[in-house]
DNA sequence: AAAACATATTGACAAAAATAAATATGTTGG
DNA sequence: CCAACATATTTATTTTTGTCAATATGTTTT
């Protein structure tokens, strides 16, 4: 491992409280910016805000329709960091499987 | 999943790149403070912080040897950061089988 | 085209976190 | 017992992050 900063970009994901939240309702299936805000006490800006990190971290996706926006959990992007978290603490990572 | 606050505490281990450094270092085996001191460009008190936070988390276990502290990534501490990954992004994550 | 709506971005501020210097605590060796 | 050492804690400072108000952008509807 050399640059531990973009590894870092992914735990940011799940470091914050309200963020947690937003995956954990995203867990039920894809939900628009709107229904997430209605169910959160926080304000536009800041719910925009935290769909950014979730985004750029990887694990959540974004689809555009019309003027809503849908966000999802992302199948890949969670695969990367549960590979990322056992590989950081587990020695012979290789030996590890995940099934479904 | 009601307080978020705990499972975030958690993932603060992951999130800042010395502490992914240390995690690094640590996989290969139970190291003293001192030695990992040494590797990292940090004072000494920006260590026993970052340390801290990582026991905190469970992540990270302390035994002590005389005026000596020998740090090592905790088993158990992994398995319930994984559990709470996979528990977080997968929607019937009981289906799920980790194996070594 | 204008109004209403959904989301993003900017700017400002407050809270939290990282950092290091100084100091404290506890341990070992002389 | 004292000096040297390893680590923790306190204090202060800087950097980063979360937050909201205001505004901008883009979409739909009338």
């Amino acid at each position: 491992m050399q640059d531990y900063s973009e590894v870092a970009q992914i735990f940011k994901a799940f470091d914050d409280e309200k963020r947690l939240h937003i995956l954990d309702m995203l867990k039920d299936g894809e939900k628009c910016a709107c229904v997430l805000l209605e169910k959160m006490q926080i304000s536009q800006p800041t719910l925009s805000h935290h769909m950014k990190i979730l985004c750029d971290s990887g694990i959540v996706n974004a689809r555009k329709e019309g003027k809503w926006i849908y966000y999802s959990i992302s199948a890949s992007g969670s695969k990367v960091a549960i590979d990322w978290l056992i590989n950081l603490v587990v020695k012979n990572s290789t030996n590890y499987n995940i099934s479904a």
